[in-house]
Parts: structure tokens; sequence; C-alpha cells
DNA sequence: GATATGTGTCAGGTTTCTTTGACAGGTCCG
DNA sequence: CGGACCTGTCAAAGAAACCTGACACATATC
């Protein structure tokens, strides 16, 4: 049930996550798939402004979105949530901070003056 | 087990943990308490910025400070972990989202002003 | 006194994030 | 055609986060 994501991979989520818009959006999408413009009318934010909202969840894989076309012919894009799960322990957080760029430990080639 | 923080709780925790630095302090930390200075050099940045980190980390709750007086008197600021626990799905973030600011429907209700 | 340790803070520059308004395209309907 | 929807992108302003160097204060040791 838990998901075990690198140290970049977690970044992502909680930086995703730490937003109240974003929050929000995970919110509305709890109840449904919603296509951008109609969402955006229900958060009461532009649309701009909620599609790089939605781009960083999706970056994040907290959400997906795919572009339908309704029966009239109109291409909509839907977005639903995705099952995501992690868990924030000090534990799994040091784990995934040892996948992190580096952590540059004595291995500091100059010659130490 | 699971803490249900509020909106805002869990924006401060996701933004103190989404940040490289701050998720190598736990991991550091998560091999004991330590003081600042000490803790700076083992991870190879100022102390200013550390402090910076720390205090973001013990504003969410994470970490906990002590000043104390070493044997020789002089004063150490021990840092140690939180036993913080939380679990991010996409009801945890909803429930948390409900408590959030507010939504500023068109309702505007300004009687108790 | 000079040096090395520890504490903290502050101003500033840099970078990143957030937000908005304007623009591009498309389909459908009266 | 004009309007009402939908999609997307861009540039620039504004706000917030990040980082560094310098400063001030302590204590202990040489």
């Amino acid at each position: 049930m838990q998901e075990v994501p690198t140290g970049d991979e977690l970044l992502k989520v909680l930086g995703a996550l730490g937003n109240p818009h974003r929050m929000r959006i995970v919110g509305a999408l709890l109840e449904g798939r919603n296509y951008v413009s109609r969402l955006a009318r229900e958060l009461g934010i532009g649309r701009p402004l909620l599609h790089m909202h939605l781009q960083r969840l999706e970056a994040a894989g907290l959400v997906v979105g795919t572009l339908e076309l309704s029966e009239s012919g109109k291409s909509m894009k839907y977005f639903e949530l995705t099952p995501f799960c992690f868990a924030l322990t000090p534990q799994s957080v040091a784990t995934a901070a040892l996948t992190l760029p580096e952590e540059e430990r004595t291995t500091v080639k100059e010659s130490a003056k």
C-alpha cells in the first residue's frame, strides 16, 4: 500500500501538494473527474492558473488528464485523481533523502587546504 | 498513529519537507540529535542557511530544538526529530483542504465584519 | 590579546513560484 | 457572421523562497 518514492519523486509530490490551490483541486477532483474550464469556474480561479497547477499535479503523478472529444465535437480535457498513497515519517523521508543528488561526504577531491 | 492535520498544518509540513536540504536534515537527525554548527559541517551548508531550514522544520512541528549548556559552559542548540507520521492520500488531502482559508464563493457574508 | 568554539540575526541578491491579461486555435448554434 | 463554449500558450508583473557574507554576542583555551 505504501509507495516508496525516490527523493526526487517525493520532492515533486510534496511540492505539488504544498499549495492551497492544489490541495483544493485534489479535493474537488475527489468528487469525480472534471474538465479544466468547469473546474476553474467551481474553484473560482482563472484557467491559465489552473492549467499550471494541474500541470504540476500531473508532473507529480497525482492526477492524470485525458483530452477527449465531447459528442458535440468539442475537445475537453478531463482530469482525475490517481490513487496515490504516501507515508510521511522520519524514516520514509530519510530513506528518500538518501537518493538525492549527492551528500558529498568527505570525498572532496580537491586537495583540502 | 495517523495524524489528521488541518489544511494549514499540512501545508506547513509539506512545505517543510518539500526541500532537498530539509529532507537531508531529517535524514541526518534520524541518526541522533545534533547541534547546529556540527550539523552544518556535516551537511556542508552554512549556519545561517541551516538555521533557517531548522526554523521551518520546527515551525511545522517536525523537529524540536533545545538550547543547552555544555559542560564547558558554551550554549549549544540541539535539534532532534519528532515522531511525526502523516498519510498522503486523495482523501486525507481533500479533508485537510476543507479546513483551508475560504473558497470565497459569491456569498461573501460580511455581516459580522 | 588572539583564536577557536558555540549562539543568533540582518541586509541583499538570486532564483523560483504564483498570478494575471492577452493571445492563438478549435467546434457548435442561432 | 457573431457569440458561447472548449483548448492551449505566452510575457511580465508580483510575491515568496532561497542563499550568502557580515555582523554581534557569548565562553574556553593558548
